[in-house]
RNA sequence: GCCCCCGUAGCUCAGGGGAUAGAGCACCGCCCUCCGGAGGCGGGUGCGUAGGUUCGAAUCCUACCGGGGGCGCCA
């Protein structure tokens, strides 16, 4: 299969730079897209990076680029352009069988990539603790990573690193024992988890008795005492059960829960090996290892705590045993996405396992940082009690929202409810929290505002999905089963707006893989929102049904399609539904 | 105090070495013979401040100002 149009070119670029000047250094970027068309559709400013080495005026170097540039079949005669740009223009006929590919095959993102092991670590729910609002972006922006580097050909593995193992279940396995103590059931609803679990925690903070039994009771849970395992067993039971609904919800599949537990049996191991390696210190008591770099409030040397003073381990240790295991089980690639909050953990435990050579030079392990979530006032999003806000409650009212929404469109038009109200409410709903949480890009915080992701204007989930859903009336309208047209297309690109959307169909693919590369959903979301512009602007000046002659309405049907599928496929990607009516 | 992130139009945000910095909302005018009033065309203001690097800086570096987050046994 092709390369991408951005992959191609570059390669053509490397070639005619090796081709003229033989090996030189080069700049990052050879070739890139341009904002304005009329410098083409990509330029390349290698010349004037290389005007310096070489000792020559760009404009010089742009030309021998281009005599020596070869884009037979792909692009038109490339022209150089003060000082030394070099631009590139595709031919349209080029760009046709792009659209035309498009039409009989959907698209491919997966073009010439070399298969690799990636895993994503994200959604990290806490046991005891229902999902909260801090877990969405984690969670959807998890989610579209996976969903991308699937897509690519990548062999996936999805994870989540639920927090079912430390402190905090010391304290609640003990609040517990006073609980059955007095006669007291275990936790009968996730609810009744949380409750104790804010008892249990401010009894911890208040009570030092309470405080040493509680830490008693983590070693006692570590070392598989049975009284804690059983109580530990019952909220891990209650947690999964109600994450599971979330999950269902918000449509995430196949994501693996894997607690912290679960490596249990590796912490002592790692511990030891670090030692025998001679990085870790006592210190206070607590196994650290000093990693170079950090510095605590005092200016002295941060440690990273492998092994606390009372014995227990801590997600450090946890954090050090999944990224060796991960590495050992031949990841190639490891994302971990979770809050910015935690960069400082995750670089102190990159920097440990480098240093003791279970993360080696060829696996790359990220932390995909994000910001909070904010209310409307600009500050972290909490209920008016100032609790966190429950993601269960905020996907329930983003889906009565979207309900309200497409009834009042339905009354407004005299229509009937196109389809089940419950299917759209979701799609439309859940699709728009997704949406206006991954097309922020910035890892500051973002304003959660039902009103402007719900909004039917601007760069939304329901504009989208409703672009889709009007294209796809348009082609059931030209007949057919709205499956575009039948067998061989002949796309023509005569009007500029014909062109713009095609190429803006062709350069889909380079920012997938940039989404991927980046770890940056929002570039996927910014391409679609132009994309469905592009489209529109084409469905302004050019028309389709009542187009001038079959040969044109057959191209612009395929346009149509094209873009039908497209957005569809890189919504899919972001794990978006659409809807053929809405 | 130190570290990290951020500061772009009235508001919400794109753009993160490349050519004249964009979109949506809000405001004004015009247009819409294909589909379901999703729209199209035009109208204007802005890169926190001051230096520096560069052929070229919103983008990189330094300092400062402002906001957020983090900083030893929570995750």
């Amino acid at each position: 299969m092709a390369p991408t149009p951005l992959r191609l070119l570059q390669a053509r670029v490397l070639q005619a730079v090796h081709d003229a000047y033989g090996s030189v250094p080069l700049p990052e970027s050879l070739v890139q897209p341009t904002r304005d068309p009329r410098h083409g559709d990509f330029t390349s400013p290698v010349a004037m990076a290389l005007a310096r080495t070489l000792r020559r005026p760009p404009d010089e170097v742009a030309l021998r680029l281009a005599s020596v540039l070869d884009v037979t079949g792909i692009c038109e005669a490339p022209e150089v352009a003060d000082p030394g740009f070099l631009n590139l223009r595709l031919r349209d006929s080029w760009l046709a069988r792009r659209v035309e590919g498009l039409v009989v095959d959907g698209p491919d993102w997966a073009q010439g990539q070399v298969p690799k092991r990636v895993v994503v670590d994200y959604s990290g729910p806490n046991v005891a603790k229902e999902m909260h609002v801090g877990h969405l972006r984690s969670t959807i922006i998890g989610d579209a990573l996976a969903n991308v580097a699937e897509a690519l050909g990548h062999h996936v593995e999805r994870v989540s690193h639920v927090g079912d193992w430390g402190t905090q279940f010391g304290m609640l396995i003990a609040h517990l024992d006073d609980a059955a103590a007095r006669g007291e059931a275990l936790p009968a609803s996730i609810g009744e988890a949380e409750a104790r679990y804010r008892e249990a925690s401010a009894r911890f903070g208040d009570d030092p008795e309470f405080r040493d039994r509680a830490r008693r009771r983590v070693v006692d849970l570590q070392s598989g005492e049975p009284g804690a395992r059983e109580r530990w067993q019952s909220l891990v039971a209650l947690s999964t059960a109600e994450n599971a609904k979330v999950f269902q919800l918000l449509g995430v599949e196949g994501l693996v829960e894997r607690g912290e537990s679960s490596y249990q049996d590796a912490l002592a191991g790692v511990v030891a090996d670090l030692e025998a390696a001679g990085l870790v210190v006592v210190d206070g008591g607590a196994k650290c290892v000093f990693v170079p770099g950090f510095t605590n409030a005092e200016g002295d040397p941060l440690p990273l705590i492998v092994q606390k003073a009372d014995g227990a381990y801590n997600y450090a240790t946890t954090d050090l045993a999944a990224l060796r295991s991960r590495v050992e089980a031949g990841a190639d690639r490891i994302l971990y996405v979770a809050d910015a909050g935690q960069s400082q953990h995750f670089a102190m435990v990159f920097s440990v396992a480098r240093t003791a050579g279970w993360l080696p030079p060829g696996v790359d392990a990220s932390h995909v940082a994000f910001g909070l979530v904010l209310g409307e006032d600009g500050q972290r999003l909490r209920t008016r009690s100032g609790d966190n806000v429950r993601l269960a409650d905020l996907l329930d009212e983003a889906t009565a929202r979207a309900r309200a929404f497409v009834e009042q469109r339905a009354a407004e038009q005299g229509q009937d409810r196109p389809g089940d109200i419950d299917t759209l409410a979701r799609v439309i709903g859940i699709g728009a929290v997704k949406y206006a949480d991954l097309s922020q890009n910035r890892q500051s915080g973002y304003a959660f505002s039902f009103d402007r992701m719900l909004s039917l204007k601007g760069n939304t989930a329901p504009y989208l999905q409703y672009a889709y859903a009007r294209i796809r009336s348009i082609l059931r309208e030209a007949g057919g089963q709205g499956d575009g047209p039948a067998g061989k297309v002949a796309v023509g690109l005569d009007q500029p707006q014909e062109r713009a959307l095609a190429l803006s169909l062709a350069l889909v693919g380079d920012v997938v893989e940039r989404v991927a590369s980046e770890a940056l959903p929002s570039l996927l979301c910014t391409h679609l929102y132009e994309l469905s512009q592009a489209y529109n602007q084409f469905y302004e000046h050019c028309p389709v049904l009542k187009a001038d002659g079959e040969a044109v309405r057959s191209s612009r049907l395929a346009l149509c399609q094209a873009t039908a599928t497209t957005l569809a496929g890189g919504l899919g990607l972001l794990g978006i539904e659409v809807l053929d009516r809405i």
